[in-house]
RNA sequence: GCGCCCGUAGCUCAGUGGAUAGAGCGUCAGGUUGCGGACCUGAAGGUCGUGGGUUCGAGUCCCGCCGGGCGCGCCA
């Protein structure tokens, strides 16, 4: 549809309506959807755009585009606009030809895993989405649960977009924090009270219970014998830990290609490379016995510490070699799932990204904003080393996963949000996506319906638009390509569910208004049943981009 | 104090500088002797936190202020 416009534009600046330039200026054509109908199918604000560098008033430049359009349209019956109007300051407004819509119907049905898709490409971008990254002192909590939405919704998206993803959790296993977890297991195991700053949740005693004989050892060990028995311990924990978040997350339908430790990026040397890089860039310095990187000379409002005078590197000189291995691994783009806690780190990392030799632009954070669960509007302090926390599991033993994965697809990533658990309880089945879910389903039950009276669906939508009820469907079904790839291009899924919404209103409709199953008319149902079929489908795929289920029955 | 994020309908949230600011939930009033009533139709409800500025045009961009959140370690 842009390409059109931009046929038309050039139309016009051929037969020099507009000046000879303006066929050039069709870049960045812009196609929405008035609110009014009477306005049309689609409508672009191009003629309002082009005002300024055409020195030319929008009507003007809006009637020349529009009769560009129109000749296009009258000389060429494939054309898919059928007619087009200029009207208010400058919109052009377009009618769909019925045909170029009945193509697009008929690619839903032809190749149903590919509507909605962008074709990869030849050589797509391969992104690195890393998220979560909790480490694996505690189960996953409903704070955690953000960043797992929003990156795996985010990597969909982006391969839908016809991009290559690699989901990637990056986790601690070698921290003090680990010692602590064992120090904590172990007391428990043997009756004898937690270390201050120990770990209290149920979990540590299930994890006490477990502890196999030969790890927990005798109570009373001398000190030195201790350490190395809490380090081990705090190992075989973190690892079940571990193992126990990657389940919670396979029931969300959350799976990571890829789990990195810190350790190793010390153990394989990235750390030691990393620095290296920032040396013979001249962008370390040492001073009172520590090695410095100056992110200043980039912007930051401090120069950060790699090696602290005590000679154990920082974390952020985990931060800086992970970034030589992910780059060295061969991907294009970086994208960083953190919480709003983090942002002060976001400059750092991509400065020492730059000062590597690496593009900048290639670096990306996404700070999720902050989920605040309420209970009578008291907001519930959580703390995992207090054992104090609600868990994902817990929230989708509530909620279901396809319920809060339509909750988080439908807001902004960034954005701050209150959760009252309570009110989330008893609104869970008023939540959309039933309602979209509920759509699909009666469809299938059309369908179902319509193989036991006979019917087949007809193999050509052609001709079967004329009808106003279903043209006005078939509008929305054939969206749906574009739909993706605005969300892709804007890494955000609040678009999908939007239109999801809107196609399962306008399927409802149809139904009200438009008997598909009828065995006395076998041709029109034939035809309907079609279009019925490209509307589940979409809608399937719809949901199936935000990894939801689309239900047969419900 | 400095920096970043947020402020849109009663609630939860959409809204790439463009036409009359939208949706869901909630509220109110209606609708089915037909393929699933978890549905449909309609109504009420807005000083887009606030004051300036830029622009032909600002919820959107810039500046100040108010309110909320988060950061400002040789912690992770």
């Amino acid at each position: 549809m842009r390409d059109a416009i931009r046929l038309g534009l050039a139309e016009a600046a051929t037969v020099g309506a507009l000046p000879a330039a303006a066929g050039e200026l069709g870049g960045a054509v812009e196609v929405e959807r008035p609110g009014n109908p009477e306005h049309g199918d689609l409508a672009t604000n191009l003629a309002l755009r082009l005002a300024r560098p055409l020195r030319m008033a929008p009507p003007q430049i809006g009637a020349a585009l529009a009769a560009g359009l129109n000749a296009l349209a009258d000389r060429d019956p494939a054309f898919p606009i059928l007619r087009a109007a200029v009207a208010g300051p400058g919109f052009v407004n377009l009618v769909v030809r019925d045909a170029a819509l009945e193509r697009r119907t008929m690619a839903a049905l032809e190749r149903p895993a590919d509507w909605g898709r962008t074709p990869a490409g030849p050589s797509p971008r391969h992104v690195n989405v890393e998220f979560v990254s909790a480490n694996p002192t505690g189960p996953l909590t409903v704070g955690n649960a953000r960043g797992a939405f929003v990156g795996d919704l985010l990597a969909r998206v982006l391969e839908a977009g016809g991009q290559r993803v690699t989901r990637e959790y990056y986790f601690n296993d070698s921290g003090t924090q680990v010692r602590n977890l064992g120090a904590s297991v172990l007391a428990i195991r043997h009756h004898q009270p937690l270390p201050e700053d120990g770990y209290h949740g149920d979990y540590v005693a299930d994890l006490a219970g477990a502890l196999p004989g030969d790890l927990a050892g005798v109570a009373g060990l001398s000190d030195a014998g201790r350490e190395e028995r809490e380090w081990a311990v705090g190992r075989w924990a973190s690892e079940r830990i571990r193992a126990g978040i990657e389940a919670s997350l396979a029931v969300l339908g959350v799976h990571f290609d890829a789990w990195t430790t810190e350790g190793s990026l010390h153990a394989e040397g990235w750390v030691e490379q990393a620095i290296e890089r920032l040396r013979a860039g001249g962008h370390l310095y040492d001073q009172d016995g520590a090695l410095w990187f100056r992110s200043t000379a980039l912007g930051d409002d401090k120069d950060r510490v790699l090696i602290r005078a005590n000679g154990q590197p920082t974390y952020f000189a985990a931060d800086v070699g992970y970034l030589v291995q992910k780059f060295s691994r061969g991907f294009d783009h970086l994208i960083f799932v953190w919480g709003a806690d983090h942002h002060g780190t976001v400059a750092r990392v991509r400065n020492a990204a730059a000062a590597m030799g690496y593009d900048k632009a290639a670096v990306e954070m996404i700070l999720t904003g902050w989920v605040r669960f309420v209970r009578d509007g008291v907001e519930i302090s959580m703390s995992k080393r207090a054992g104090t926390f609600i868990t994902l599991d817990e929230l989708l033993g509530d909620l279901g996963a396809d319920a809060a994965r339509w909750y988080f697809a439908s807001r902004g990533a960034n954005v701050n949000m209150d959760v009252d658990i309570e009110l989330a309880r008893r609104q869970s089945s008023e939540n959309p996506v039933y309602y979209v879910q509920y759509a699909h389903a009666r469809i299938a039950s059309i369908l179902r319906k319509a193989a036991d009276s006979g019917l087949t669906r007809a193999r050509s939508v052609s001709g079967l638009l004329a009808g106003p009820e279903e043209g006005r469907l078939a509008r929305v079904v054939v969206r749906f390509p574009e739909v993706v790839e605005d969300a892709a291009t804007a890494q955000e899924t609040h678009a999908i569910t939007t239109y999801a919404t809107e196609l399962a209103t306008a399927f409802h409709a149809f139904y009200r208004d438009a008997r598909v199953v009828d065995p006395a008319e076998p041709e029109r149902s034939a035809g309907r049943l079609a279009l019925v079929e490209a509307a589940r489908i979409t809608l399937a795929n719809a949901l199936g981009l935000l990894g939801i289920s689309a239900p047969e029955s419900m």
